[in-house]
DNA sequence: GTCAATGCAAATCCTTTGCATTCGG
DNA sequence: CCGAATGCAAAGGATTTGCATTGAC
C-alpha cells in the first residue's frame, strides 16, 4: 500500500467537501486544481475507501453513486427530482417527532432504506458491491 | 391508456409478491406462467407505476433496481453484501430505541437515505428519474 | 381503422477489468 | 529495482430509445 498524489486527492477532496460529489465531480476538481487523476483510479480509490469504512455511497434514483466522506451522526435526504442530496442530524430523525414532511422534503416511509450488512453477513469481511473478487 | 397484459401481469405480480424483484425477475415469473413481455415493456411499465406512485424502486449497492408495491407503513432494510432486502414496521424504527444493531441488520446512520422530494421539486409533476422528457 | 403498447436491436451511460506503463519506497 | 498503482482502451451490465409491428378499443 504505497502512498500517491491520486489517493491523496481523493480522501482530502472527500473529506474537505459536504456536497456528496460523483466520481465525475472528483475528477473534474482534480482537473482545476491541476491534478493528474483518471476515471478508473478514482472509482477504485473510492471502492478502497468504501472498504475501510471512511467513504459511503449514496445511489440516487438515476443509478447515479455519490460519495460522502464517514463522519457519523447524520442521516442523508435524497430528493428524487433533481437528486439533491442534504444531511440532517441523527436526534432529528429518530423520534416520534418524526412525519412524513421533513427539512422541506415530501417522504414515503416505504422509500426510506437502511443501508448495512445482515445478521448471515455481519461477519463478511469482503463486500460484493466494492470487491468483485469475492463473488 | 390500454390494458393489456403485461400491464396486467406486471402489477399483479408486484401486489402479490413480497420479494422486491428485479425487472429480469419479473421476466422470468412472466415466462413460468407463459405470459409474453420481454424487459423492455417491465422496465416502462415499472416506470409508468413508479410515476402513479404504486411503486417504488428500491437500489442496492450494486446499482441493480428492484421493485416494491406501494402498501406504506414499511421502511426497507437493504444488506450491502447479499442485496437482501427486508421490511420493517415504521413504528418499530422512528422512536427513541432505535438503534444500529436492528433486525440482525449493522447499520450506520450515515448509510441511510430518505428518498422523497425536496421543496424545490414537489410541484414538479415529472420525476426526471422516471421520466426522461421533462429533462 | 387508429394509435397506444409492445419488443427487438441498438444505443447509452456508469462502472469495472485487462494490461502495459509509471513511479513510490 | 520490484511490484503496487495508474490510466488508457475495451468490456460489462443495467436501463433506455428508435422504430417497425402488433393489438386494444
Amino acid at each position: 500500500m504505497r502512498n500517491t498524489k491520486q489517493k491523496d486527492f481523493v480522501f482530502n477532496n472527500l473529506k474537505l467537501r459536504y456536497d456528496h460529489p460523483t466520481a465525475y465531480q472528483i475528477v473534474s476538481d482534480a482537473k482545476l486544481k491541476n491534478i493528474e487523476i483518471g476515471i478508473t483510479s478514482v472509482y477504485r480509490i473510492l471502492n478502497d475507501l468504501i472498504k475501510k469504512g471512511l467513504v459511503c455511497k449514496i445511489i440516487t434514483k438515476d443509478n447515479i453513486a455519490h460519495y460522502d466522506f464517514v463522519r457519523n451522526n447524520h442521516v442523508h435526504l435524497v430528493c428524487n427530482n433533481c437528486g439533491k442530496i442534504v444531511d440532517v442530524n441523527n436526534e432529528e430523525v429518530f423520534s416520534d417527532k418524526f412525519n412524513c414532511n421533513f427539512h422541506g422534503f415530501n417522504l414515503n416511509t416505504q422509500d426510506i432504506a437502511f443501508f448495512g450488512k445482515c445478521e448471515n453477513c455481519k461477519t463478511v469481511t469482503n463486500n460484493k458491491y466494492t470487491n468483485k473478487s469475492s463473488k
